[in-house]
DNA sequence: ATGTATGCAAAACATTTGCACCTGG
DNA sequence: CCAGGTGCAAATGTTTTGCATACAT
């Protein structure tokens, strides 16, 4: 129950927050940017300001709740944080985002930063390409 | 010479290319932003416009004379392309960026997006983490 | 009640664009 | 000369902020 998640980190729960974080863990597609968030509330007659859905996602993402991607194409875009890291392939054609996890980059990332005295605190690998589908081939996305 | 640089790509070899090329093949922290470029022109006395700065590096980044990197922070960072391929381990503290080739790193790259069917046209890895440098340390920056 | 949260509008940025003027080949 | 380049100001798109009002506890 996403109440508890809420109380836990220290937020009030509130309508806003509520309806926000169950967009997120709900969503088919779970890499939402703001306004593809606020598109969602319209779409469910949610009349919650832009504004509001920025503060929310900043205070989730402090708080652990959600991860924030600033992939390519100016949008920053959000993700629960379900405690698996993984990085990202995605597909300049048709936006497909693929998540996969390596444990062998993980591992040599951490040599790297180990050898250059780095404690790492963060770290994101996006592949970009070409996906196979055919709906993308197609250009119908 | 650069202006066989800029002339071989099809681009006019005007002043702002240039002085713009100049510096981001002659800086000591060759990860530069569009103001960062604007700046040092500046106390080089040189009056090139911003737009024109972006207008430039987005050619250059077209012809791949440069590579745009958006890292954390809000500013896309500029940096001039020798062709080797590397990532960037960046210190969250004071700013330093070291860059790191990995050969296992960019294989299995390539073996995810093999099983995925995915041609990469693109990637970028960016290791986030706190360094050991002594002036980092003391936050003198 | 009272400290927080929200909504709205305005501000703040980074980046792009329109247009009149200038310049390199 | 003339296509292309530049500077300036204005437009854009995203994200943040100030402030008065509304809400959770």
């Amino acid at each position: 129950m996403e109440n508890q998640d809420l109380r836990r980190v220290g937020l009030k729960v509130t309508l806003p927050r509520m309806k926000i974080l169950e967009i997120l863990e709900e969503a088919v597609q779970p890499h939402l940017s703001a306004e593809d968030i606020y598109r969602i509330l319209l779409d469910s007659k949610e009349e919650i300001g832009l504004a509001t859905i920025y503060r929310v996602l900043t205070q989730f993402e402090t708080a652990g709740l959600v991860e924030r991607h600033n992939f390519e194409g100016g949008q920053a875009v959000f993700e629960i944080d379900r405690g698996k890291h993984h990085d990202h392939l995605i597909c300049v054609r048709c936006g497909k985002i693929v998540e996969f996890y390596d444990a062998e980059i993980e591992a040599n990332q951490q040599k790297i930063a180990d050898a250059e005295g780095f404690k790492i605190t963060d770290h994101s690998l996006t592949i970009y390409g070409e996906c196979s589908s055919e709906s993308c081939k197609e250009g119908i996305k």
